[in-house]
This record gives structure tokens, sequence and C-alpha cells, in this order.
DNA sequence: TTGTACGCGTTATCAC
DNA sequence: GTGATAACGCGTACAA
């Protein structure tokens, strides 16, 4: 804290947050560690063999009605749970899925893993979260370090792309999804999306509001290229011009947003709209246009691809095409889980369909 | 997706990420699951027995050089990493800890649990995120699934307010970290941060800047309560006059904020700056500042309380109070470790210093 | 400094 | 449908 913003005294207990001021008083503090009931004392509260409470848990359908009621009451009664870690080391079933995340503060990516979480947790699956930051060291060491985690399965957000590391994940021998994208040969399951269809469906939205020349902006090669690609073909068959097309080399701010405008401006042909194929591109197209006096979108429509948070919060709204995040992360755990409880999903590799959110930068 | 945007044919193998297009070609699939090594074969491999491969890898020191050497080198070799859920069962001890945030989409608290995984991950402790969605139901149910999980210890964005539910964290007999509150009583540890002081702050600040008529709204109770005496404090030490007060109930978006303001300005008095003890009180009462045609910050200073990520998105950028919610992590990461190695911190229950991040509202 | 014997709590296997 | 037995892989306790 800045000094001179100190209150005169130090910060004690005048400052406490007495949540509930009528709760009961605090209990003592030192209390026995409370050692957690095992399936022995149940079996031997309910009458029966340890391994009949086992079945009675996990396969009720193998016990007589009476005992596996009394069992479950005697459970509930006791608050018993089995332990996670013997019953991992004798059944070699962990209960955790490891997720890993390129950047935690993505809200699509969370909506994903909230959405995975929300079917694997009600199967008694936990949901452990890494972030990998981009970062192909942070990667491979988080790889490296599932060896020894042992999870059930394991999620990704977005796909691996060193061979090393996809080796390595084949070896684990557990279920693998990656998401978001849409490699030629995934490690194993696959919910991704169609970069060449988003690239598609754009073109074709902005033929039907009636746009007719079209420019079109990307991160430089392998996705930005597919939706490129996808943007071409449909302008193609729809009758558009793409009179301008850029491929911008990494872009990481709204600054290379308003570059990207700028230089697509200087190419001389006129056009009324430009599908920016990332939506921190189209805010800082969006930015570039309002200083150059371009309304958005009487004189310049934008559309951008990423369903960002930001889309929504500058004025006007950014259009955006993207993908249902949640239901993603969903679609995901229910493969997993098909796949943990032994099955093979009848399509391991999907494509989630493409949405476009309309705002009022179209 | 809609089908007027489809492509004519559904996307195939035409839309496909071949990230390293040099890559070696992909393994077969169906690879035997690899079973990872156990420290027997180590120690074979090393010509020891097995205990000594255990204790080279956790007390170095009580092994003999070369064979401590000959040992670590055959750990490289086979890439051997000890079964956690075999260790967690002989020794009662767990890797993993558990952190629980209210909201997953919280920038701040992301920031903490990524503050507290940095300084965890490397002491091999994995940190398992789970949300409480600000649900006393769900905050109930995460904390009954720990019985079950064991973790080490345990990590809260937020104080537990249901005495029901601290007395099962208590009866966990593991460490328990509370955080972001500063409540009488912690369960155990606590990184909080003084909302007295917070709001003490904001008038010193707002003296500082010249303003001497202030107004102040907050949410109702608890900690908005406590913002109100520190900044009703420091205003009657600069000689501040605070012409106008508001708790709001509940406030959830920011039409709430707009609504604070005009009440506040219906009241009659006249004040030259507000402190809006929330991020989102204040966003709110500068879009109703703006739409009365009054210039923030010339007309009507806003001061906020969050360093809530829209506050950087808005026009002004919205001058906000906050603390640095990485260190906040590390810190409470800090004194976890502490804990889990055996010790006790010096001071188990700690103030993180605020910090004001200026912007142009002020 | 090193090794032996055993047990952590559960479930797979097989016998009844 | 139920139970006895053993084993998962490691680390504690103690002995050498």
């Amino acid at each position: 804290m800045s000094d001179r913003h100190a209150p005169s005294s130090a910060p004690t207990h005048d400052d406490v947050l007495r949540l509930r001021p009528d709760a009961p008083p605090p209990a003592p503090r030192a209390l026995p560690p409370a050692k957690p009931p095992r399936i022995e004392e149940v079996a031997r509260l309910a009458g029966v063999s340890p391994i009949t409470v086992s079945r009675a848990l996990r396969q009720p359908e193998k016990v007589a009605k009476d005992k596996r009621e009394r069992i479950l009451q005697v459970v509930a009664q006791t608050g018993y749970a089995s332990n996670p870690h013997a019953r991992a080391l004798r059944s070699g079933q962990s209960s955790v899925v490891a997720a890993f995340v390129s950047n935690i503060f993505s809200q699509q990516f969370a909506l994903a893993v909230q959405g995975c979480a929300e079917v694997l947790e009600p199967q008694g699956y936990q949901l452990m979260v890494g972030q990998t930051s981009y970062s192909y060291a942070k990667e491979t060491s988080m790889i490296a370090s599932l060896r020894a985690l042992r999870p059930a399965a394991v999620l990704f957000t977005g796909v691996i792309e060193l061979e090393e590391n996809r080796q390595s994940l084949r070896e684990l021998g557990i279920p693998i999804m990656e998401t978001w994208a849409y490699p030629r040969d995934p490690i194993d399951m696959l919910v991704g999306l169609s970069n060449y269809d988003a690239g598609f469906m754009a073109a074709s939205h902005l033929a039907e509001r009636g746009y007719r020349r079209v420019a079109f902006m990307a991160r430089h090669g392998g996705r930005g290229e597919l939706r490129r690609q996808g943007f071409a073909a449909a302008a193609a068959q729809r009758g558009l011009e793409v009179v301008a097309e850029l491929a911008v080399d990494n872009p990481q701010t709204i600054a290379d947003g308003r570059a990207a405008l700028a230089r697509l401006l200087s190419q001389g042909g006129k056009f009324d709209a430009v599908f920016c194929a990332n939506d921190l591109l189209a805010v800082g197209a969006m930015f570039e246009a309002r200083d150059r006096k371009l309304a958005v979108p009487r004189d310049l429509a934008v559309l951008g691809f990423g369903e960002t948070d930001i889309a929504g919060e500058i004025q006007p709204g950014l259009t955006t095409i993207g993908v249902d995040s949640l239901g993603l992360g969903r679609r995901a755990g229910e493969m997993l889980l098909q796949r943990l409880g032994g099955g093979m999903p009848a399509h391991p590799h999907q494509v989630m369909p493409l949405r476009i959110h309309a705002r009022a930068s179209v």
C-alpha cells in the first residue's frame, strides 16, 4: 500500500467481515484429524463383507436388493466415500481427467472446460486444469508430468502439434481429446471446427446482407489460410468480388488490426465490407475505421471470428462467427465418458457447427 | 450450422490443419498401453533395493553418492515417476491441492490461481480447480466431495460463510487457505485484503486529486459497509464532504450502476467525484454520466474498486483500486507450501496491500 | 547406509 | 448372490 494512503492505524480487526453475525461462535481449532470411514467399517455396520459394499456402490444390480439398501443407508450415515488412491491403485482407474488450456483467461476456453466438467463430474470424475500458455516448452513439460499423474483421460483446448508430444500422449494409452481445430490426424478423439467453413459462412453472410465488394484479413498461415480459402470459395459462388486480401504475421494487439485495415485501404480497391478472421484484428479495424470517419457498418461493415469478449463490449458491437463453446466442451465430455466406460464413440472425430453472433457491425 | 451458409460439401479433409507439414507420418494407432516402469524395475537396473530408490528420490542426502547417481541415471533413462496413488495410499500424503473459485471467468481469480500454481507445481503439487458459482449449494457439494478427493490442502478465492461448511473443512484436518476477504475467524490461513483500507485509500486519493465534494456507492452490507466506513474516516480526516451515499442491493449489471448514479444525483447534493466500491457499479455510473452529458472526469470523477477487466476497456479508462492478484496467489501458495512441509507460517493471517490503478476517470 | 517385512484401502479373481 | 484371498506400488518401521 502506498503510505500516503494508509489509514493512521494499521488494518486490524477494525476491518472484519463478520459474515454471519448470528452464527454460533467458532468451534475450537484443534480437532482430531477425523479419519474417514473405511469400507470395512461400513461392511461391519451393514453385516456384510467389504467386497459386497464395493459392489453395492459400483455394480448395484449385482447385489440383492435388501442388502443393497441396508448398505447404502450405512454409507449415507457414515458419509463413506471410497479412497480414490486405493481405488486407483487397485483398479488402475483414476478419477482424474486432466484438461489443458492454452490460455486460462480465454472465456471461450473456460466455457469449454466448464461444459466438460458439467458432464464428467456427475459421473465421479474430477477435472484438473493446467495452462500451457501457448508455449511448446510448457506443453512438453506438462505432458511429461502426465506420466506421473496418471489421469483417466486428457482434454486439450487446441491440438498438439509436436510429434514428440503426440507420441508421448499415445503412449499413455488413455483417451485423448483434442478440440478447436481440425488436424488431419488427431491423436485419438476430436471435437473440432472447420476453419474453411468459417470463411465460407463469412462470405455467405456478407453476400446475404447485400455487400458485393469485400476484403479479407487473417493471421498468416494455418487456420487463417483455411478461412481464406473458404471465404474465397463462397465469394466466388455468390458473386462477391474480393478486392483486397492480407495475411498478418502474428497479430497480438489491436494496433495490428488498425495497421492491417490501413494497408488494405491503401491497396486502392474500394470495398464495403471486410472479414477479419480474428476478433482482435476486427476490433482494430473498427477503431481504424472510426478514426478515418468511416461509419461502421454504413461505410464499412466488419465481420469478426472467435466470439471474443470484446466483440460485445465495443460500440457498435462486433458481429462475429464462433461456436457454442459450452456445447463443444459438453460434447467432448460425453465422448470421453463413453470411452472411459469402455465404449468407443461412433464418430470419434466431430466438427462443431458454426454460428453467427449478429451485432451491429455488419 | 445454418444450412444457408453451409458449403456445398460437408466439411471433410479439405479442411485440414496440417500443423507440421514436415513432420514424420503418424505412428500406427494401436499401441500397447505401455505400462510405466515401477520402482522395482529401477532398483533392479541400478542394482539396489526398491527402498533405496525411493530414498534416493525423496531424501537424497541419506543415500551414498555413487548409488544415488546411478539410481538417478536409471530414473532418467526409464522415465520413472512414482505412482501417485500408491504413494498417497501408503504415506497418506496426496499431491493434489484443490482450489475453488467462485467465478471461473474472473481475471483476478484466475491470476490468483495461476500465482498459486506457479508456487506449488515446482514442488510436485497439482492444482485442481473447481467452480462454486457463488452458490451455497454448489459450495456445499464441492466441499463434501473433498472428503472423497482427499487433497493435501484447499484454497478458496473468497471465504467460507456457512458454519456447516466451515466445520466440514476443519474436519478434513488439512491446511485451508481463504483469500480476498478478512473475516474475524478464518478457518485456518488467510491472505485477505482490508475493505476498510480500500475505502480509506479511495477518499485519500480523491482528496489528493483536489476533489472536495464526494459521493459513495457500494453493494449493500458486509464488505461494502466496511469500504464505506474507511471512506468516511479518510474523508473526515482530509476535510472532504460526503454529500451522498447509497447502498445497492445485490448489483448484478451495468444498469444497476446507472440507476445508482441517477439516485445519487437525484438526492440533490452536488458532488464532483464518486467512489463506486465495485467496478461494475462504476462502469454503470460512467455510462449514466455520459448520457447526462457529464464529462468524466471533468464534471464527475469516477473511482472504482476491483481492478476488473472492463475497467481498462471502456473510454475513458476507469481508475480503480485493487490488489496484486498474482502476488496474492503466490503468497497463498507459499504459506500452503510451508504448512504442507510440516511448518507453520509465522503470520497465518495476512493482508495484501492495496494499490491504485490510475487511468483517466479521476 | 542399506535392506526386510509389512500394511495403506480397495477391488480382481475365483470359489462357493 | 456372496465371500475369501491376494495383489495393486509404494513408503514406514525397524533391524542389520
